[in-house]
DNA sequence: GCAATCCTGTACCGATCGGTACAAACCCTT
DNA sequence: AAGGGTTTGTACCGATCGGTACAGGATTGC
């Protein structure tokens, strides 16, 4: 049997190997040159194959981010400041936008509907976390959840444009805007 | 020899697999499903196989926006106008977020670089005919610009969001927003 | 109505796909 | 050192991949 344990060390391979080449072009041989792990290793670890493979990854992505922005997002005293580590931990997240948003690539592909739970969860999650901070600033509800999917757009939206035109800078302004209309409607 | 025309015919089909099922994905067998052409028809239509008809696709999504979005912007006498009849054609052109952005795809995928030219113009002119529009309607260079990379990020991430979240309505709710900001600020 | 050309379906190519089988190598406990 | 179970590499499976070859059908020019 696979422990947590004996899978976390390669999910981090595993997930760059899926976001470099989406569900359908991440191979097996790609998968074991990338983890060096044979194929016998591999569905030791996830007798499932691919599909449970990227299901981990996903989970695992869902669990960072729950853990580093959503929660401090709801539980956050100062909810203003919570916002804007969330901009700092996505900005590093993201690598200024050179490093793409597998759940949201995911949400793109012909994939969707195998983990349409997974990826609407983490995207509904999100939205209400930001928009539960950004409520809790002084905002009314529905101005809150409108302007915590605006952000969330933007931030997909920003890494989708900063590759398209090869320019990290690009994300960085996004982010930069983002801040500054937090802090002027706040 | 495949005549422009012999290829337009088959080139929305076309475009519908890739969009679908991604580059990797769209298997010959599926584009000959499609298509209802044989391999003998596509690789007759399409020397080059695969590549060929995935830069003819592009071509022809670039072709469109340019005469439907990108040469109205720059060519407008009422830029204000322009810019709402963009929304609009973004609107239908998307179907409020059912339907992905091919060249936003590209863009996220490993197939990025074999078209990285064709991608980068399509974000490059696009945002340079919206900047257009709105410094002709009164902004300084340099806001119309940020405004412009702002909308069409916004665009991009919102058809990611309206699919994770399996939620049309969040696409319209994107667009109504940035028709707002525009005419808050113009 | 015939011949030259264009078009297209089908069979086939080697390579690779995701997945399985299994035996040797490994690691523990005793 | 012996024995047990666990972990691993490798060979192999049928299916499918992108691409090629080519024979015959359709079409055109005359």
């Amino acid at each position: 049997m696979a422990d947590t344990a004996e899978r976390a060390g390669i999910l981090p391979a595993l997930a760059e190997v899926f976001r470099a080449h989406g569900y359908e072009g991440a191979s097996l041989s790609l998968i074991s040159r990338a983890t060096g792990l044979g194929k016998g290793s591999l569905y030791h670890a996830f007798p499932g194959g691919k599909a449970e493979m990227a299901a981990c990854v996903l989970a695992e992505i869902d669990g960072w981010f729950e853990a580093n922005l959503y929660a401090p997002l709801r539980d956050a005293e100062r909810p203003v400041e919570a916002v804007s580590v969330m901009f700092d931990a996505v900005e590093a997240y993201f690598r200024s936008g050179r490093r793409v948003c597998l759940v949201g690539v995911v949400a793109l592909g012909s994939e969707r509907d195998r983990f349409a739970g997974a990826v609407r969860s983490y995207f509904a999650r999100w939205v209400a976390a930001l928009a539960d901070a950004l409520g809790r600033s002084g905002r009314d509800a529905g101005a809150s959840v409108a302007l915590a999917e605006e952000i969330v757009a933007q931030i997909q939206g920003a890494i989708v444009l900063a590759r398209a035109l090869d320019e990290p800078a690009l994300f960085a302004r996004a982010i930069a805007a983002l801040r500054a209309r937090v802090a002027a409607a706040g």
